[in-house]
DNA sequence: CCCTGTAATTGAACATGTTCAAATTGAACT
DNA sequence: AGTTCAATTTGAACATGTTCAATTACAGGG
């Protein structure tokens, strides 16, 4: 499960087979989406018999998650060249989200495959088990904009934050997902309008006087995630 | 697609046929759920052969819009008995909701089926234009939640917030439908602080001092909705 | 009461995700 | 080289949503 197609040298064979197989996998998903594409003729392609496909995915689902881990893997380096380039909160933000959407835009349209489940049992569900890690490791990232950044945020509302605005990102990610301006124009407006109020809300949220709203929207969510 | 099993008399055969067919899917997706009902089981349970279960509806994911609908025609005497109730926002949306989910308690697990498309191309998400008409009509009643109240909405606000106290909504059935706790005790919780957040922000909104919030926030919807 | 055409019904066939028992491979050991 | 055994590979078989050509039922007209 933590071998990925780039990886500079696919040791054994069998790390090849499954590269091989991934790879194919990903090119007939580009090429006609994620439910147009067989695992047959993934196979077909990888020239392996179907079976194998199995041998290495467990489901056609778990194709999607190997390349969902291995996006989250190349895009760390990515990520923190972005944290480094500004210490504004609104930039930091800004930068997280285009680098990502830069990266995943060949496989926009696949990514739907991944965020169409709101289940949080489906294995592709972004709320899912199986895409806990990425997900925390993705939360951890927001620390670190508000982190590195200028603005300061009270105490008692560090620990939740960071989950708030991941959420607000993976609401613009869907958005786009799914966005079929012209290049993505709508999104962009999106993202830009909403970097404004949630750094203006952000900062007001630090005075002392809306002590009451945080422990409120705390509460909130407290009860959600509990 | 007008018909439902539970009109008083269904007229011809046919109609019959259809209402036995829907009748053996909800029953045998309430008992083993969505996902683990065959089609063929539905006809078998109906006493058609498997063939005729399609004559009458385009596709499994189909009955369920047909239980959909149907859902929404008889919530509408409810949902309006509930209106005449208080004239307190809080209280109308708190009803809103509370009629659509003790309604659906019975089906909850199977609303998954329903909600878990994020997809707006997904003829079961709840942003699909198969959807648009029910989900319109729902949105009319919150039109009508706020008119009824004590409370005054500004003129620039009134034909976007329907609309977004209709996402909370959404936002919380999606909630309440994988909530595990003790018979959705959680989901009581949540409802209770989202209304007072979500009453007292209706009630600040109109505050003219708010225009330059309230100009920021129809933006955004407009541009999402564009 | 028979004829005719539409509506309804049937069950086999198909496509595709997945499973599995059997065959093959290849490295390590003797 | 021969033996052994786990890793790999195969392709047929299975389950299930869906399609479809063929058949049957039945209402209305003669």
């Amino acid at each position: 499960m933590e071998k990925s197609s780039t990886d500079v040298r696919p040791k054994t064979k069998s790390d090849e087979t499954r590269a091989r197989i991934l790879d194919a996998a990903m090119d007939l998903f580009r090429r006609q989406g994620f439910e147009e594409t067989t695992m047959r003729e993934i196979a077909t392609e990888a020239g392996v018999a179907t079976g194998a496909a199995y041998y290495y995915f467990d489901s056609k689902d778990a194709i999607v998650l190997a390349f969902y881990d291995q996006a989250q893997k190349e895009l760390q380096p990515l990520l923190d060249k972005a944290m480094a380039a500004s210490k504004d909160l609104k930039d930091r933000l800004r930068l997280l989200l285009e680098v990502k959407l830069r990266y995943f835009e060949p496989n926009r349209r696949l990514l739907g495959a991944l965020a169409a489940h709101a289940d949080p049992e489906h294995p592709l569900s972004p709320f899912s088990p199986q895409t806990r890690e990425v997900r925390e490791r993705d939360i951890e990232y927001f620390q670190r904009a508000l982190a590195g950044s200028s603005i300061h945020v009270a105490r008692d509302f560090e620990p939740h934050l960071p989950r708030i605005l991941w959420m607000c990102q993976m609401g613009l990610i869907l958005f786009w997902i799914y966005d079929r301006s012209q290049s993505q124009k709508r999104t962009q407006a999106l993202v830009e309008k909403s970097l404004a109020i949630v750094v203006r809300l952000v900062k007001l949220s630090d005075l002392p006087l809306m002590k009451p709203v945080r422990r409120i929207v705390i509460d909130l969510l407290e009860t959600m995630m509990a």
